[in-house]
DNA sequence: TTAATGTCTCTAGCAACTATAGCTTCAAGG
DNA sequence: CCTTGAAGCTATAGTTGCTAGAGACATTAA
């Protein structure tokens, strides 16, 4: 059994984001000890594993409860599962594009800092006028008049 | 002089979000017209085009803050700002890094759930196994053990 | 035994908005 | 002139995924 702390340490999780998981219910209540400290079995560490991989692959939460639902029950089709990761890969691809596009135009705006005054900075000069954009990275959510 | 909605519109800029920002003071307050309501002139449609520029290619609203207050006082060098872009530019270069690294891994998740149960998915499978990862994407802040 | 470290709960804060409620103002049609 | 509906106003609370602090209790090493 393990203490919050090593349990973090093992799954590198900082321990209030443990106990936050748990408050959230994505984590089961842990056991506790005689002293009322939290205490992790080994399958709690996998679990937590399991978390923190996914948040990393930039999974929401919200995700991971779905699939750890999945996983809790193995007896289902892994359609769902396959949903969730092909959803997760469209959205990857999505801000993968957006920031190339992105890389370009700071590339461009400080490769053309002339090192002058702020009055001729194409730093600001290129913030200031949306039109000198060569691409087009406009959020979904916002339709206003272009 | 446009009202608040107008302006939104021009922008491509929420109502909510004009008012957070002059709530924050990253945007002047605003004059009002005799029914209180806000009115902006084509100077302040500009700033706002600014922000949400900025905002597209990632700036916090901290940074836009400092490159506005640079772009108020066109005097100096541009030294600074020029170190704000680069920053950025670091910042995307790391996130693409990052990005790229995940979208392989999702591809090989994805490509591998062979549509069977959930105990035999691989989505699930390597989530729940770090060492299954061929790249190392490693949050900055996260110096636990390996 | 004592000091240091770890853990406990609870609350509040962060970014950058978004949403809701309940009101007032404005512009257009009849 | 009046009404109706959209757009505006303020204020507050919610979102996501944590992180930080306060103040008290538990555990461990010297």
């Amino acid at each position: 059994m393990l203490t919050i702390g090593k349990l973090g340490a093992q799954a590198g999780v900082k321990v209030p984001t443990i106990r936050y998981y748990e408050q959230i219910g994505i984590l089961p209540e842990a056991e506790r000890s005689a002293g009322n400290q939290r205490l992790y079995s080994r399958k709690a560490l996998e679990r937590l594993a399991f978390i923190r991989h996914a948040r990393d692959l930039g999974f929401t939460l919200e995700a991971i409860r779905d699939l750890l639902s999945l996983s809790d029950n193995p007896d289902q089709s892994c359609a769902a599962a396959d949903a969730i990761a092909k959803a997760q890969l469209a959205e990857v691809e999505s801000r993968l594009a957006r920031l190339t596009a992105l890389k370009a135009e700071l590339e461009r705006m400080v490769v053309q800092c002339a090192g002058g005054r702020i009055a001729d900075c194409r730093v600001i000069e290129v913030l200031g006028d949306h039109s000198l954009c060569t691409t087009d990275h406009r959020h979904p959510e916002s339709e206003a008049s272009a």
